[in-house]
RNA sequence: GCCGAAGUGGCGAAAUGGCAGACGCGGAGCACUCAAAAUGCUUUGCCGAGAGGCGUGUGGGUUCGACUCCCACCUUCGGCACCA
């Protein structure tokens, strides 16, 4: 054992710290959450769960640092927080993974779950290890196959055969979400369609609530989030109008958002791959017939890169038949084109080329009319080849001449009801979402198909479905389900009536498992519940949630779909899941994302090795506001380092003894104590870390002075500001000020220490530097009691030599006072 | 193309409409040292010897006063992208 005066002890020592402390908390447990009896206020904040493909990196630890810095911050607050950890842990990468490695994904994915533990314990995440949950556990995806029945049973699950995205080299279907810019999220590659029968939930049905209940989070949670979920949802208003096609018995419907451009109809246009188009063209001459078979093979053919070309021709073909527009009986050639999409509306448009840009590229490719029947101030649309969208007034347009957009609108939506043609409609860019996957690592979909009875749910007494070993089967993707191969588990007897069936081999989308995860954690290990009712009401919705803007969308989505779908099956009380949301920026390398191919992949390991862990958790929390990208190249952990051992010195100077009262310290010191616990807490609660740590370097500055050429060491207020500095710095840097506080004399637990109130008391100035503009420019400045009168402030003001010169020769037009802080003098 | 956000020193950044550049990185200088490292202190927007002037993407506007509010434009980033 040294003595206090050894120089170990009195060097700070980044390593030794953290072999000392982290054995300590393991017995201390400070952020367990389960005790019944504990009487602080709940708080639940939430960091989204990783997945566990390899060890933590950069992204992750700039993620933990900053949902630990609220979470902690909480804690030291007085609440009893919930602050739980687990892993996404089905999914493409842990089979892709074993697929090339020849493992069992289960095997790598638990290897990669308790490396990430275990970096996630030294990196001293402030999560309740009581809690953790595991998505591929059984005792976990059997409330997976749970929920899909209680949403199968509400009619939100059901199969259907559509065209979907195909990713061809996952060999997979991918939800509309997954597919980005064309491209399959995971792998890159082009997104083709295929038919097939699919799982879907029913997001569509809805879509009014998703929409509409964005409007509680306003200001809670980002703006950009919210504009992309709303853009993303997409609902738009319109009317749906009835043509007869001569030849077929029942009208067809379209949808329009402009019902008033009606008269301005010339042709009509339906989606090829829509079943309307090939009834259509059945009835047409057997050379229309091949060439339309032509297109539709080629329209299959394409994907959505080749789609998404800008600038691309318009192509289509005239199916020999006609529309009959319903207000003026106009005869109206129907075509098929790809711009017109089978899954939106109705799948067939009326086309207005005067007044829909899309409408009008085509007619001029095609040679159509193109009829104006809204004056507006843009040029002739045939002319220009810029349809006119504006503001105008109808033309040519019978009972609607005269009337402007909006009012024509709502006359035809009018009209068109009286004659039964047609109703007010709305429509949702939404789609429903495509749940099932023809991959291993999953949870099973827990329905039996039945030749004599069909779809057959199986009992919740027989649940979990279990996932069956990998082993004997080959997961190389082909196209169909490796659950297929398994023969033992695929072959069952029908629940209903017996006979032989088979089991669904479909696993569902892994974004199912993390739609309702962070309910799990309220009860990780009930056998009775998905999650314990009364746990929820406690607890929930979460308070805090912390994640990456990657999951605007999906995930975001989906688990406000769920809430919502367990609120109305009765199991929760609340509308939205995450109260709050911080969605914190990216770990960049020389201004793009670190990757190995690009060469700038900079190791989380190596950089806790060279600066410690308590560092790279101040480095990120410092580097900007949390939702900014950080360049890692414009950030200095060897800085922030220096930092800390400046913060422990000072700890480690105060000689005064502990449970003393400070009001005997310096007034100053003291002073600058309080300022900072009220701007502190603002800074944090505000989520600008960056400057709450730039406040405790300004506390840091100031008890160093007062240490070496103030009040000196034994001065109590400079106890009271290295103890509030010390519970202020294990936000970020649980380590040293772990140790601070114990060389402040304390047992171990800062992250338990409360914040001392600020004493507003301490922190009443009287006095205050006014300042004085002369034209907006600042001439001079002095001190001046708090309480001076405006005529005394000005009179001092006018009579100050700088100000005097700066107005010179100019004439006093206004004089401005803001006692006691301002003087604003304008001249002309 | 449509929608949205953002432009501040060499760099990361701060600033309820009221002292622009807090805090830090980097730089310069000094002290301690035989020396170095570490540490501490001073200094550091630009131009100018100085007085002083100029400065928050550009141009206007509102205001006694604008990084902050309004309009237009430029640039960058993000989202959506034939959604009728």
């Amino acid at each position: 054992m040294s003595d206090a005066t050894s120089p170990v002890e009195n060097e700070y020592d980044v390593f030794g710290i953290q072999d000392k402390w982290l054995p300590v908390w393991d017995d201390l447990r400070p952020f367990a959450s389960g005790n019944p009896t504990d009487k602080r206020p709940k708080k639940y904040v939430l960091d989204m769960f990783p997945y566990p493909s390899g060890d933590l990196h950069m992204g992750h630890a700039e993620a933990y640092a900053l949902g630990d810095v609220v979470a902690r911050y909480w804690v030291q607050k007085g609440f009893n927080v919930l602050h739980p950890i687990g892993w996404d842990a089905f999914g493409l990468p842990a089979e892709n993974a074993a697929i090339k490695r020849n493992l069992d994904p289960r095997g790598w994915t638990y290897e990669n779950i308790e490396q990430q533990r275990s970096s996630m314990r030294r990196y001293a995440c402030s999560f309740d290890w009581d809690r953790v949950i595991r998505t591929c556990d059984p005792i976990y995806y059997r409330w997976n196959q749970w929920l899909f029945l209680e949403f199968y049973n509400k009619g939100l699950a059901y199969r259907k055969n559509s065209m979907v995205n195909w990713c061809p080299s996952c060999q997979t279907v991918l939800a509309n979400e997954q597919v980005v810019g064309g491209l399959c999220e995971r792998c890159d590659s082009a997104v083709t369609k295929k038919a097939l029968t699919q799982w879907f939930f029913k997001v569509t049905e809805y879509a009014d609530r998703l929409l509409d209940d964005l409007d509680t989070l306003e200001g809670n949670w980002p703006a950009k989030v919210l504009t992309m979920q709303r853009n993303w949802i997409g609902r738009s208003y319109g009317a749906e109008v009835q043509f007869e096609v001569e030849g077929r018995s029942e009208p067809v419907t379209v949808y329009t958002t402009r019902p008033d451009t009606l008269f301005g109809a010339t042709f009509m246009v339906v989606a090829p791959d829509s079943e309307l188009a090939t009834e259509l063209v059945a009835g047409a001459e057997a050379g229309i017939q091949a060439e339309f078979a032509n297109y539709l093979d080629i329209v299959k053919a394409s994907n959505d890169i080749e789609r998404l070309s800008t600038e691309r021709e318009k192509t289509g073909i005239f199916l020999g038949r006609y529309a009959v527009n319903p207000v003026n009986g106009e005869r109206l050639p129907v075509w098929t084109a790809d711009y017109v999409l089978s899954d939106y509306g109705t799948g067939a448009i009326m086309a207005v080329p005067a007044h829909d840009q899309r409408d009008l590229d085509f007619a001029r490719t095609m040679n159509l009319p193109v009829r104006v029947v809204l004056e507006t101030e843009a040029g002739d649309p045939a002319v220009t080849g810029e349809a006119a969208t504006g503001e105008g007034v109808l033309v040519n347009s019978g009972p609607l001449n005269g009337l402007h957009k909006a009012d024509a609108i709502a006359k035809i939506t009018e009209i068109l009801n009286q004659d039964g043609k047609g109703k007010a409609a709305k429509n949702f860019r939404l789609r429903d979402w495509l749940i099932s996957r023809q991959r291993y690592w999953g949870t099973p979909i827990p329905i039996i198909h039945c030749d004599k009875c069909g779809e057959v749910p199986v009992a919740q007494d027989q649940l979990p479905v279990e996932l069956p070993s990998a082993e004997g089967l080959d997961l190389q993707p082909k196209g169909t389900s490796p659950l297929g191969a398994a023969s033992d588990w695929v072959n069952v007897a029908c629940p209903n009536c017996g006979g032989a069936a088979l089991r669904d081999t479909d696993t569902m989308d892994t974004f199912v498992d993390s739609s309702w995860y962070f309910l799990r954690y309220l009860s990780p290990t009930s056998t009775e519940f998905a999650f314990d009712p009364q746990a929820a009401k406690d607890w929930a919705p979460v308070d805090q949630y912390v994640g990456g803007v990657t999951h605007a969308i999906l995930h975001l989505l989906y688990a406000r779909f769920f809430t919502k779908v367990l609120k109305d099956l009765g199991h929760v009380d609340f509308n939205e899941p995450f109260t709050r949301l911080l969605n914190q920026g990216m770990v960049l390398m020389n201004g793009s994302a670190m990757s190995k191919s690009r060469g700038n992949l900079v190791r989380l390991s190596d950089q806790l090795d060279e600066h410690g862990v308590d560092a790279i958790r101040l480095t990120m929390a410092f580097a900007g506001p949390p939702e900014d990208d950080i360049d890692w190249a414009d950030v200095s952990p060897a800085g922030s380092a220096k930092f800390l051992a400046r913060a422990w010195r000072v700890a480690n100077d105060v000689t005064s003894a502990k449970d003393v009262d400070f009001a005997s310290g310096n007034k100053d010191v003291r002073k600058a104590v309080h300022l900072f616990l009220r701007e502190f807490s603002a800074n944090i609660e505000n989520f600008k870390f960056n400057v709450g740590v730039a406040k405790i370097m300004e506390l840091v500055n100031v008890l160093r002075k007062a240490i070496d050429s103030g009040c000196g060491p034994a001065d109590v207020a400079v106890r009271e500001g290295a103890q509030e500095l010390a519970k202020a710095l294990s936000l970020f840097a649980p380590y040293t000020a772990e140790d601070m506080w114990s060389k402040l004399g304390f047992g171990p637990g800062v992250a338990l220490a409360e914040f001392a109130k600020a004493d507003e008391s301490l922190l009443v100035e009287n006095s205050i530097v006014a300042i004085v503009q002369v034209d907006g420019k600042l001439r001079d400045k002095f001190e001046v009691a708090i309480e001076i009168s405006a005529d005394d402030l000005q009179a001092l003001a006018l009579a100050s030599e700088a100000v005097q010169k700066a107005i010179g020769e100019k004439t006093i037009a206004n004089v401005i006072v803001r006692q006691p802080k301002l003087v604003s003098i304008a001249t002309k």
